[in-house]
DNA sequence: CTTACGATCTTTGGATACAATATAAAATTA
DNA sequence: TAATTTTATATTGTATCCAAAGATCGTAAG
């Protein structure tokens, strides 16, 4: 089994993981500004590795960076939001329908308990990593390594809007059905049904997220 | 219409651009270290925007960055490279099957004067940017900005490749061709056709260019 | 009262200098 | 001689300092 290479992290990231951790979490809001002073004082370092996790977010797409005017925590239009959703229906599927071939019954175990972990813990902090941590483990088997590193930048957008939705909807027990659904369908090699199961999964999120947010707030088309 | 934000280039930008060309020209070769400071005295500059760069370029997929270690031009295998073809064609027949209902008589002028840009340059640096501007010229109307971002990352890793086989088969003649058989087929709003035609663009391409590739080098796994 | 200009202040971008880590080379020992 | 530790060197990571761009606010002119 391939180890991961164990790198020393740098300062650099461990500020990105900070600051990734607390944008996914909802503790920087969409929009908010990130002055590098103000977190290098309160992570006690320099600005230098500040600047070079912002760079990192920004390559995740979770903030955008402007020359001499700093970086601001990305907002997604509605429009936006739902491109997304719809990239990741096209990606999710394709991967899916090569992954389920090659699914062992390790993969679809581990996958499973990832959802019983997703539906013992609350917390909704965590539940976003579960999940994705739930989809790459149906899609890794599909061996598309690079589509799914790009699948997991797509997910790290959506899922601060997501936790929204899971939040004050009844989505985290339908969601929870909708696992198990997925995970039965893959275990019976059952590949056309498991594909539209899945389909269905990030339309229902889709459409229930866009119906939240099209009550909260007036928002138009931020990014650049 | 929707100007481009006009933003002052920073250092780490103009490195950035120059350390791009040099990748994509083919200047620096798969598997190049890139040695901060060498670039650093190279372009008189110091090197903190010559991190910036690398961790953009990183960002981009063109560089493999290891802490402590440096920067490497990122080899591809051929495994890899295949899957970037594969996802740039689900990627690009969806938006062309969204571009064309959208697409006016003006997007198509551009898009067939860069055919006509690409008969004419023969220079194969050129080539690559005007391929790009001409696949982007086609899908930028589906309105799907988000992907046409990620598409553009994934052209950008399979370009300096793409090159190697333009500059030794007849390919360049071909793709003429069928440029301008997609445009044409576009013009007359048959999706259908043109998304089949699309595909196979981008099949032929991707075969050509790994039978290229598994006669020169043996090579494996280098991505981690 | 509104607008335009300008000084000041804040914030980001870049250069130099230093510390930490990895690679190499050399020396020592079995 | 081969293997291993030690030392040296090269390269990256971080901190501090300075310069440049942008934002803010006050003032004066229309």
């Amino acid at each position: 089994m391939a180890h991961k290479r164990l790198v020393r992290k740098t300062t650099a990231m461990l500020v990105a993981d900070a600051l990734r951790d607390r944008i996914l979490s909802g503790q920087l809001c969409d929009g908010e500004q990130i002055r590098q002073d103000a977190v290098a004082t309160d992570l006690g370092v320099s600005r230098i590795p500040v600047r070079e996790a912002l760079k990192q977010l920004e390559a995740e797409g979770l903030i955008n960076l402007v020359s001499h005017k700093g970086a601001v925590v990305a907002e997604l239009s509605t429009a936006e939001i739902a491109e997304l959703f719809e990239l990741r229906r096209l990606l999710e599927t394709w991967l899916l329908g090569l992954a389920i071939p090659r699914m062992t019954k390790r993969d679809l175990d581990r996958a499973e308990e990832i959802v019983e972990r997703m539906v013992i813990n609350d917390r909704i902090a965590e539940w976003g990593v579960l999940n994705r941590m739930f989809h790459h483990a149906l899609l890794a088997p599909s061996g598309r390594a690079k589509t799914l590193e790009i699948l997991e930048r797509v997910h790290a957008n959506t899922d601060r809007y997501v936790r929204l939705q899971i939040s004050i909807t009844s989505g985290q027990k339908r969601a929870h059905v909708e696992h198990m659904q997925l995970i039965a369908l893959c275990r019976a090699k059952d590949s056309d049904r498991a594909v539209r199961c899945l389909e269905q999964h990030i339309d229902v999120v889709k459409a229930q997220l866009l119906e939240k947010l099209a009550l909260l707030p007036g928002q138009d088309e931020p990014t650049g």
